[in-house]
DNA sequence: AGCAAAACGTGAGCACTGCTCTTGCTTGAG
DNA sequence: CTCAAGCAAGAGCAGTGCTCACGTTTTGCT
C-alpha cells in the first residue's frame, strides 16, 4: 500500500521527525516550560509559521513527545527485566551477578522486580525532563488524550508480567490481612479489561507499589531527598526490594525449592 | 520596636499580601503555568512594573507561595492526628469515631497515621496546582532555596511524630531483613539533624513511606489512576494502613494490651 | 522645619512567546 | 498540461517577563 507513497509524504515524516528531535533535544536541554515552537524552527531553519502544517499547537508537539517518551520509558523497562529483555543487551552494564559465562540460568522473579524497577529509575535519572513530562505535574490543558493510556500501561505491565510469572510459578505469597470489597472489585475490574488473572490482594498492592514506585524516583528526581538520602542507590535498592516483599515476591530463584 | 512602624510599611505588608492572595486564587484557577504577573497586577489595579517592588521576579513570588503551600499542607497534616491537631478541630468533619461524649480516649496509632495520610490527601484533592506546585515538576529555575526545607518537612515530622510516639510506648514492631550499612549510615546522619531516635531499619522504611505516600497522591492527583483506580477513597485507606503496618504500626490502641 | 534620600507608582519599551492569516511557490494526480 | 492541494514565508496580533527613566510621596535626619 503505502510503500512509496510519494517524495512528498517521505519528507513529511523525516520532517516532522526533525521537529521531534529538535524538540526533544530543548526539553532535555531546558525542560517542557522553556521548550518555544519557534526556537525548534530556528534550530531547523524554518519559519515559525511552517511548523504548523505539522503540529497543530504546541501542545499536540508535547503529547508526541510524551507518547514517544511512555514507549521509552516502557521498553527501558522490559529491557530491564532479564526474563524478557536480555540482560546484557540495552541495559546499563551490569556484568557483576550472574551470567559471566554465558549460562541462561532463570532469574528469580524478586532479582527480576529489582532489575525492573531499577531499569525504570535508570530511565528516568538519564531522562528527566521526559520523565517530568510523563509523571510530573500534567501540563496546561491538561487531560492527556485516550491514545496515550496504552503507551503509559507499559511499565506497569513489565512489573505485572514478573508477578504474574511468580504466581503462575507458585511462588507468590498472597499478603495478609483482609481486602475492602470496594477495592476488590475495582481491581477485578481492572485485571478483566488488562485480561490478566491475580489474586485480588495482590493485584491491589501491585497497584499501589506501582504507584509508589514512581513517588520514590519522583522525589529523587525532583529534589526532595536532597539533604535527606544521599546513598541513592543503595536506598532504591534497598526500598525496592522491600516492595518486592510487600507484592509477596520471594529471594529463590525458579520455582519451589 | 516595630509596632507602629509608619504607614509606609503597613501598607507594604498589606499589598505584599494581596499579591500574595491574588497570585494565589490565579494559581488555584489554572495553574501556576497560567499565572502571570501582569493578570494580577491587572486585577489589583496597578501597573504590572509595580509589582516589582514587591518581588523581584515571577519565581521570587512562585516561592513564597510555595513556601505558604509547604506551611498549609503541613498543618494539614498536623491538624488530622487527633493526637496533636484536635480530632474536632479544623479537621474536615469527622464526627463519627471517637469522641462524641468528649472523651479523649487515646487513638491508636495506626489510626493515627491513617489519619495523618487522609488529610494530607484530602488537602491536596482540595488544593490541587498548590500541590502540584510542590510534589509536582519542579518549576523552571528549580533548587528551591534553603528556607524551604524545613517547611517541607513538616508532613514527615507529622508523619514521625506518630512512629516514635509508637516507638516510645514500645508498641512497634522492628521490619524484618537486613540494612545495607550505607543505608544505615545515611539515615543516622538524617536522624541526627533531625533531631530524633528511631531504629535504623526503622527511619529507613519510614522516609521509603513518605515518599510512596506522595507517589500515592501524586499519581491519583495527576490522572495516572484514570481508568485505572476508581474506588480512591478506599483504596488510599487500606493502602495506607498496609504502608502503616509495613512501617511497623499495629491495629492495637495505646500501649501494651 | 527643612531637606536629602529612599521608596513608590507609572508608562513606554525590549525581546520573547503561541498562533493566525495572506501571499506565493512546489508538487502530485487527473 | 492543468489545477487543486500541500507547503513555506512573512507580517501581524495579543500576550508574557522584565527594565528603565520619570515624577511623586513618604521617611529619617539634621
Amino acid at each position: 500500500m503505502t510503500a512509496i507513497r510519494g517524495a512528498r509524504e517521505r519528507a513529511r515524516s523525516e520532517i516532522t521527525a526533525a521537529i521531534k528531535d529538535e524538540a526533544r533535544a530543548q526539553l532535555a536541554a531546558e525542560g517542557a516550560a522553556k521548550l518555544s515552537l519557534r526556537a525548534v524552527a530556528r534550530a531547523l531553519g524554518m519559519a515559525s509559521s511552517a511548523l504548523y502544517r505539522y503540529f497543530p499547537s504546541r501542545d499536540d508537539l508535547l503529547t508526541a513527545l510524551i507518547l514517544d517518551a511512555y514507549h521509552a520509558i516502557g521498553a527501558a523497562a522490559e529491557a530491564a527485566d532479564p526474563a524478557t529483555g536480555g540482560a546484557g543487551a540495552s541495559g546499563p552494564a551490569e556484568s557483576g551477578g550472574t551470567g559471566a559465562a554465558g549460562r541462561p540460568e532463570t532469574p528469580g522473579h524478586l532479582e527480576r522486580w529489582v532489575a525492573v524497577c531499577g531499569g525504570v529509575r535508570a530511565w528516568a535519572l538519564a531522562h528527566p525532563h521526559e520523565y517530568a513530562l510523563l509523571y510530573g505535574t500534567p501540563v496546561p490543558g491538561y487531560h492527556a488524550p485516550q491514545t496515550t493510556t496504552a503507551p503509559a500501561g507499559r511499565v506497569a505491565r513489565a512489573l505485572i508480567a514478573v508477578v504474574g510469572d511468580a504466581h503462575a510459578a507458585g511462588a507468590l505469597h498472597e499478603p495478609p490481612g483482609p481486602l475492602p470489597e470496594e477495592v476488590a472489585a475495582d481491581v477485578r475490574a481492572l485485571m478483566t479489561e488488562l485480561d490478566i488473572e491475580l489474586p485480588a490482594p495482590v493485584m491491589a498492592v501491585l497497584v499501589a507499589t506501582w504507584a509508589q514506585l514512581f513517588g520514590l524516583i519522583s522525589f529523587e528526581l525532583f529534589g526532595q531527598f536532597h539533604r535527606v538520602v544521599e546513598e541513592r542507590d543503595a536506598f532504591f535498592a534497598h526500598t525496592t526490594r522491600r516492595l518486592a516483599e510487600g507484592v509477596g515476591l520471594t529471594a529463590e530463584p525458579g520455582g519451589a525449592a
